[in-house]
DNA sequence: TCGATGATTGAG
DNA sequence: TCAATCATCGAA
């Protein structure tokens, strides 16, 4: 299975955001003696962040012990624990000549292991399973200890393997922060969009 | 230390 | 529209 490899993600955030719809989120679930399930999703929908320049970057007063992997080498996972709830996952990302950056992984189509997830989401419709940053966190049992984890290595419990590219391609303003809106970095894939596999929530309001 | 806050969500 | 909920970070 071919998959982005380590230079996919040393280029600028926002082209990384747009290239990752259309792959496949992988998460392998290890529970005792069982053989391991699979979990994947289609990523269809991603914000880019990016270093002291981007006001609403993790990144944006410099390095610290939470923001590090963003820092770091690329191609690796940057998660995060938020409002008190919720793990979100972020791929790390950036040109050579900058210094932090990441990719937020907003919501999966849901491909693989759709009754595992329910059991993770406690029973929800598939429509509302992975369409968010903390829903698909929930439901893939994401945890604050695969930080740092390579994104790249096919024989991790969490990595990309390679997908299809989506036919139609739409830039927002990015949610849930009221900085630099001038940036259009979010980004989604127009015919999962309209099946509602996205964040809906802010629909109304485009941007 | 300490207080403010947040790349969210589910319920009302 | 609103509260839940706590790790993180910058200021004191």
């Amino acid at each position: 299975m071919i998959c982005p490899d380590r230079s996919f993600y040393n280029r600028s955030t926002d082209l990384v955001a747009v290239e990752l719809l259309g792959n496949k989120l992988v998460r392998i679930i290890s529970h005792g003696q069982e053989k391991p399930k699979r979990l994947s999703g289609i990523i269809v929908e991603t914000e880019a962040y990016g270093s002291n320049e981007d006001g609403a970057s993790h990144a944006f007063r410099g390095l610290t012990l939470r923001n590090a992997v963003m820092f770091g080498e690329v191609g690796r996972a940057y998660i995060y624990f938020i409002y008190g709830n919720h793990f979100c996952l972020n791929i790390s990302a950036k040109p050579l000549e900058i210094e932090a950056g990441a990719i937020l992984i907003r919501a999966l189509q849901p491909v693989e292991g759709l009754k595992i997830m329910k059991i993770f989401r406690k029973n929800c419709q598939e429509l509302s399973l992975t369409s968010g940053p903390g829903k698909l966190g929930q439901a893939l049992n994401i945890q604050k200890s695969m930080n740092g984890k390579d994104m790249t290595d096919q024989k991790s419990n969490i990595h990309i393997e390679f997908g299809v590219k989506p036919p139609g391609i739409m830039a927002t303003k990015r949610i849930g922060t009221s900085k630099a809106l001038d940036k259009k970095w979010r980004f989604i894939s127009l015919d999962t969009s309209e099946k509602g596999y996205v964040t809906n929530r802010f629909a109304s309001r485009r941007g």
